[in-house]
DNA sequence: ACCCAGGTGTTTC
DNA sequence: GAAACACATGGG
């Protein structure tokens, strides 16, 4: 057992089953897999699973939970709902999540390239071939390598890494790596860790909720569940 | 009054 | 290329 899935292993039993995505009309995390099997129901989740994905960018998820209720209140969520919400009206629906002007112009352009480039639904689009779709989705203004990334494993069950500032932190501090690079962090934990949807799904989800208590900038190392186990070559 | 949050794009050395 | 900066709300 190498070391990353060591960490995986030791989270996963400090801090449970983590379910992230997709979220109820209500704001509330519902468990994505049932019997070991990750499963979205429709299109329409999907594209929610998405629109968090967007919106939680470097903003904290109650943030990001107030303006989906906004928007399933108003609406529901939808590429069709987004697009006939003129903009400043879905700017002050997301307003909570922060950035909210930029990130108004990112579900905008992301409801119009799938509507326009693949009417046949989102499933069918991030079901296609993997490394093509990611860079289709990456090309897209305002979606950089972690969005597209877990857009591609929580909205479309894909089998791709993500990582995020927490992930870096974790891996640096752990002697793993020094690079801060996207892909170069990605491809580390891809290599080490077994090819399975839950361990991609939950680990990331770990990771995070390690960060929020404990692997911060500031780091709270003493009272840290992964102690014992962090290498702690120094804060980073 | 700080720091931080499930980043990304642009500008500037 | 890397580093610095803008974007913005809400909680601790």
């Amino acid at each position: 057992m190498n070391a990353p899935y060591k960490i995986y292993s030791a989270l996963a039993s400090v801090f449970g089953p983590q379910g992230w995505w997709p979220v109820t009309p209500e704001g509330h995390v519902r468990p994505l897999y049932k019997r070991g099997r990750f499963k979205l129901r429709s299109d329409r989740e999907r594209f929610e699973v998405a629109v968090g994905a967007i919106l939680t960018q470097n903003t904290a998820w109650t943030n990001v939970e107030r303006a989906l209720v906004n928007l399933n209140v108003a609406g529901g969520i939808s590429p069709e709902t987004v697009l006939k919400t003129d903009s400043a009206r879905l700017a002050g629906l997301i307003r909570s999540s922060g950035y909210y002007v930029q990130k108004e112009k990112k579900l905008r352009l992301f409801s119009e390239y799938l509507v326009a480039k693949h009417p046949e639904g989102l499933g069918k689009w991030l079901g296609g071939p993997l490394t093509g779709v990611r860079a289709e989705i990456l090309s897209l203004w305002g979606i950089g390598g972690e969005t597209a990334d877990s857009i591609l494993l929580y909205a479309g069950a894909r089998k791709t890494f993500v990582a995020d500032a927490y992930t870096v932190r974790l891996g640096r501090r752990m002697g793993w790596f020094e690079t801060n690079d996207y892909d170069a962090v990605k491809n580390f934990f891809e290599k080490a860790l077994p090819r399975d949807l839950e361990v991609f799904n939950e680990f990331h989800a770990l990771i995070v909720a390690l960060g929020k208590d404990f692997c911060k900038p500031r780091p709270l190392c003493a009272e840290c569940p992964l102690r014992r186990l962090c290498g702690k070559k120094g804060v980073v």
